[in-house]
RNA sequence: GGGGGCGUAGCUCAGCCGGUAGAGCAGCGGCCUUUUAAGCCGUAGGUCGCAGGUUCGAGCCCUGCCGCCCUCACCA
């Protein structure tokens, strides 16, 4: 497993041990902020403080050596200069680029202006056995910064950038529900029967109870039973699990917000999402409303756009009826997709997506959705073949999904029953009944709300792939060779 | 699953028509007290993703495989 390792850190290392010196001590002074000392640095030369992080490319002089030292908060430059550092100086080359390190000096400028500290003193925090990738480019080969994101994190600082926005998103999210008196709640991950969505589940077994489980798709069923008992307020944010393809916006695993306020319909629901996003244009965006994403500018700055979803399908596909079958097949044959062994709604709504999607630039709400495609949905008063339902568009991309929620429990039952009845792989393959038996208890009227953090993120940050903003997305397994397959 | 692209030193990349494997950075040995992509001199570093094949000769051509990216399909 030496692979990589250079072998002049390992003689450093075994330098430094003969020595007497630890190259892994469990305490060193610790730093101040570095963007606390540059804040008010012309106030503080003079000022004898303490640094700690990663050490950057030295620059030698002979008796002066620079270098930039990176904390979580910035990064300032540091010199060593012989003549402060009698002990230090035989052997500052044991310390090198990317060792970590803690470092007391004096601030104060160098000649051209830049804030440096002039160091008293070194203390080795941790020795690196590996170097790191170039100064210039960074790690740039996708897959290296994929498998090794703790690599990319540090070499490229604006990977930390846009995992520090992400956290600032889900902060404010998470800020708006609270201000707004909902409570935070943990559903379960492992469910014996899936549901609120339609996907592929994982599946997975529990030893003692031999019980088959699946990691959850939605945390959707759980959430409405706690406003049968009167959790009226409810949001989770949190890990779902979905066995399906992987592209740029699909990771098997993602981060789901849903809600659910009782009391409120679809309308009250689509408020919410306009007083999400301006909430977060103010507060992640500062105000600039108009982010950059694909090649194009979307001003998230509500109110906006909506459309009906049966309004945009007969603009897309003239003459062609959703509800009829045998023209939505002709439409489909013509659009080339897949027509056999498909159901007539599902058909209906590949078509939508084929011919609907890519035009929705938005930010736009399509709303009023036909029932077969939504299992859960209230139907609409007028017309009981569509629901109180909407999803939000940007970028062509589904960024959430609302409506008000059915708390008939015959008609759900009912549906559930199309479904099961209907059953392919994404289908749960029995009824809920606990769900159904939560809703003869009563839940009161209510909208719910899903929102897909990731894609949030990617809109919000600019980022065309998942990838740029979930941390670690899953990569195939690299085979195991030799030696380097021997596990813990 | 289909189509396209990529894989060469720790990193970033060259490598022409098939003819001894290259540079910059990082490293190592020097020189240098104001650099910040420091500079200069020297030095070391390779299973060219893997396995076959064609050829006198393969990083380059062919076949298969592995991995990644893009895209289409799939995914409400």
């Amino acid at each position: 497993m030496t692979d990589g390792i250079a072998n002049d850190r390992l003689e450093k290392l075994a330098a430094m041990q003969q020595a007497g010196q630890d190259p892994y001590p469990a305490r060193v002074a610790k730093g101040q902020p570095i963007a606390d000392l540059l804040s008010d640095f012309a106030a503080r030369t003079g000022q004898i403080v303490t640094i700690a992080g990663r050490l950057g490319q030295i620059r030698d002089f002979g008796k002066l050596r620079f270098s930039h030292l990176t904390d979580r908060t910035g990064a300032l430059q540091v010199a060593f200069q012989r003549d402060r550092l009698p002990t230090f100086w035989p052997e500052r080359k044991l310390i090198e680029g990317n060792d970590l390190v803690s470092i007391t000096g004096e601030l104060g400028t160098t000649q051209k202006g830049e804030p440096t500290l002039w160091a008293n003193e070194v203390t080795l925090a941790c020795k690196a056995l590996r170097p790191a990738p170039e100064k210039w480019h960074g790690l740039t080969d996708t897959e290296q910064r994929y498998r090794m994101r703790y690599v990319d994190l540090f070499a490229n600082p604006e990977v930390r950038q846009a995992f520090a926005q992400r956290s600032k998103i889900v902060r404010e999210v998470r800020h708006y529900f609270d201000s707004l008196g909902y409570l935070e709640v943990e559903t379960p991950i492992l469910q014996p029967i899936f549901g609120g969505a339609s996907a592929r589940p994982f599946v997975t077994h529990h030893n003692a109870l031999d019980m088959k489980l699946y990691l959850r798709i939605a945390p959707e069923l759980y959430l409405k039973r706690l406003l049968v008992g009167g959790m009226e307020r409810v949001f989770e944010i949190g890990r779902v699990f979905r066995n399906e393809g992987i592209s740029t916006r699909h990771n098997p695993e993602f981060t789901m917000l849903e809600s659910y306020e009782a009391w409120a319909d679809y309308r009250d629901i689509m408020a919410r999402v306009e007083g999400l996003f301006a909430h977060l244009v103010q507060t992640v965006l500062v105000g600039k409303s108009v982010v950059h994403f694909r090649e194009r500018d979307y001003d998230l700055k509500p109110p906006f756009q909506k459309a009906r979803y049966l309004d945009l399908f007969a603009q897309q596909n003239p003459g062609v009826d959703w509800f009829d079958h045998a023209s939505c097949v002709a439409r489909a044959r013509e659009l080339h997709l897949k027509v056999d062994g498909i159901e007539p709604a599902k058909l209906a709504n590949d078509v939508f997506e084929a011919t609907v999607e890519d035009t929705l630039l938005g930010p736009i709400f399509v709303h009023d959705y036909p029932v077969a495609i939504s299992p859960l949905a209230k139907r609409m008063r007028e017309d009981a073949r569509v629901t109180e339902r909407f999803e939000l568009f940007v970028a062509g991309m589904e960024i959430g999904n609302a409506f008000s929620e059915l708390n008939d429990p015959i008609d759900q039952e009912q549906r559930l029953r199309e479904q099961v009845a209907h059953k392919d792989d994404e289908t749960p393959g029995e009824i809920d009944v606990d769900y159904v038996t939560a809703l003869e208890f009563g839940m009161p009227p209510a909208g719910g709300l899903g929102i897909g953090i990731d894609r949030l993120c990617m809109l919000l940050s600019g980022a065309s792939s998942i990838r740029d903003v979930v941390l670690f997305p899953l990569l195939r397994r690299l085979e195991a060779t030799g030696e380097e397959s021997k596990g813990p």
